[in-house]
DNA sequence: TTGAAAGCGCTAACAC
DNA sequence: GTGTTAGCGCTTTCAA
């Protein structure tokens, strides 16, 4: 709980050099055995733990990889504060069988595959983050602590990144937006939203389709709609040319877009959502509607999120390989950490169609 | 990517000495506002960015608060290395509806807890763990960068936690086993799988019960057999003086166990599991030997994770409420580093039956 | 309001 | 094989 004893202390005890401690832990073969013994059971007896901020600092490296997970997405979005978007506790004595919502979302399956190839390379991982109601942490703190960091988009603000990267490897989780110097680790969004908006044209024959999206999409939500676009129109179907979005001025939410759209009273046939998060929230509006859903209009999500599984009917969408994505963004820090030469890296992963009942698929 | 700037360098540019460089960024209102503004333009020129290592050095804390996941249980048994303990990566190709059986378990859940905790403390979290496939950091890596460590039951040898702990607060999500010098974080073990037993008793008319553990529970599970066992007798039951267990010399794993059972040719009326993690399984197991769950035999977890929602059929448990103890062990942790004269706390949260099908109570 | 200087605890040359 | 000795980059008295 209290200062710990140090190097000085256990040489003295040991009777060697403060060098000789160092040796001792980290290159043992280089001392002789009866000094390292004596060194041992010195660090034993003061109970020895050693600094990793000291270790760190002399060094040069930290042996962690760092992540920064805050959500501006939601945190731009108020009115979603009750929805599946708020990243908060989940209010207490709610239903157990409910907060799925919430916990695990597409950060933390990214995440979970960061600190898996971080063990795998004997690095550890330093999480940040946070939102309006938790609180956060400021990205300064950890990328002063880590020897690579990675971040989702829109989670940092872009100088705060380029500066960043010009001492350790910054990975971005997203598809390279502008010419920056950050490695990216993306998937292929266009080719899985062409695919998906394929099926639903061949499969179930639906002939009216909308793009939804938040009203601000970040690069990898415009290369979706992009693929979403190309379908439509290799089909010889009316292609939309922007995402149906909640409305200037109303509220973000998903019951503003259901309200919309059967305001204007022209539902179409399916609704493509950007990503799951939103596809979720939307489809709950509409049946609270009375919409049947997938009966009078389909829709799907994007990214593979557990929530579509335990949605009713489960969510139809493409699958994001996010562990894998994690990995991949883990491994290009290391790399780069460890050989400082290498270019900005930018990789795309393949993504998968899952075909489940919201699209009018039989349940699996 | 190389050495960035220092102080110095800032310090040098701004044509100050460092120490206001250094006022300049913690104590702003200590340095006249020309001055103020004469560092901040230096860093932002040299693009400054200070060293985490060098103020966790200086000032004796890191901000960072710990938590180490390694799983030593499912360590301990390879059988189970291809089934749902595997903390490894899901295999490649796997089916996508497949692997919610990895992702989040128990220790996924509680460790949101703390890290939302932390950000709203203005904390980070350095997690470290891993497993006989991923590999795995060593906790004295991580204990030397953090100001308080948050451990699951079995991780990390005794011997060493309380090293850790004389230096920064530890906090052992579990019962207290033996007499240490550490924090807790537990629930109502007992009380929660008696309150479960009653209900296959009551509810369902079960009279054969049997608690099955695996071959070396730790206390928690220890407490949960006593709750079993106390039911039973409540109700004039006979008590099983053991749990049930796969048996010496066998691989421990749900096949083996309900292989056991049938072999045996004394199938109980409900199997009593001691975590979800052992449950599904072993529902699995009996299923596709032709047994049917809960028809023919009840089977019930502990713990509420995502999985069991996902099970077929849903899975009935006692739900440990995984972020509200992951949120208290870093409240404890960072209260016992601020006010390092605290004893050492033990706080018990409460537990919540869940009823779903597997105990035979309809679908929710 | 600012500067000088002494650490914080460890690593890694470089000598011996 | 072991000791000496610079730092690593920042914080923080204590003086000025």
């Amino acid at each position: 709980m209290v200062k710990g004893p140090t190097v000085y202390d256990v040489a003295e005890l040991a009777g060697v050099s403060i060098a000789t401690v160092s040796f001792t832990f980290r290159q043992p073969h280089r001392v002789r055995q009866s000094t390292r013994e004596a060194v041992l059971a010195a660090a034993q007896a003061l109970n020895y733990l050693p600094s990793g901020n000291a270790r760190g600092l002399a060094r040069g490296r930290t042996g962690a990889l760092g992540i920064y997970s805050f959500d501006f997405y939601f945190l731009d979005d108020p009115a979603s504060a009750g929805g599946a978007g708020t990243r908060a506790a989940a209010p207490a004595g709610s239903d157990p069988n409910a907060d799925y919502r919430v916990f695990p979302l597409y950060v933390d399956e990214v995440q979970r595959g960061v600190a898996l190839e971080c063990w795998r390379r004997g690095y550890t991982l330093m999480v940040g983050g946070g939102n309006r109601t938790t609180g956060r942490t400021a990205i300064a703190d950890i990328a002063g602590q880590v020897d690579g960091l990675a971040v989702f988009p829109r989670t940092v603000p872009v100088e705060v990144l380029s500066l960043i990267s010009r001492r350790i490897p910054v990975v971005e989780l997203s598809e390279p937006s502008h010419d920056d110097s950050l490695h990216h680790v993306t998937v292929d969004n266009a080719a899985g939203m062409h695919a998906l908006t394929t099926h639903l044209i061949t499969a179930h024959g639906l002939r009216d389709l909308q793009f939804a999206a938040p009203r601000d999409p970040w690069s990898d939500f415009q290369l979706r709609f992009r693929g979403f676009q190309a379908a439509l129109a290799e089909a010889g179907l009316p292609v939309p040319e922007r995402p149906v979005t909640e409305g200037d001025g109303a509220p973000q939410s998903a019951e503003a877009l259901a309200a919309a759209l059967l305001a204007g009273g022209r539902l179409p046939d399916g609704i493509v959502c950007a990503h799951d998060e939103y596809a979720l929230p939307l489809i709950d509006a509409l049946l609270r509607r009375g919409v049947d859903v997938p009966g009078r209009v389909a829709v799907t999500g994007f990214d593979g999120i557990v929530a579509g599984r335990l949605q009713r009917p489960q969510l139809t969408t493409v699958r994001q390989p996010m562990e894998q994505m994690g990995r991949t963004a883990a491994a290009i820090l290391i790399d780069g950490f460890e050989d400082r030469t290498l270019p900005p890296q930018s990789r795309q992963l393949p993504v998968e169609v899952v075909l489940r009942e919201s699209c009018g698929c039989p349940p699996a």
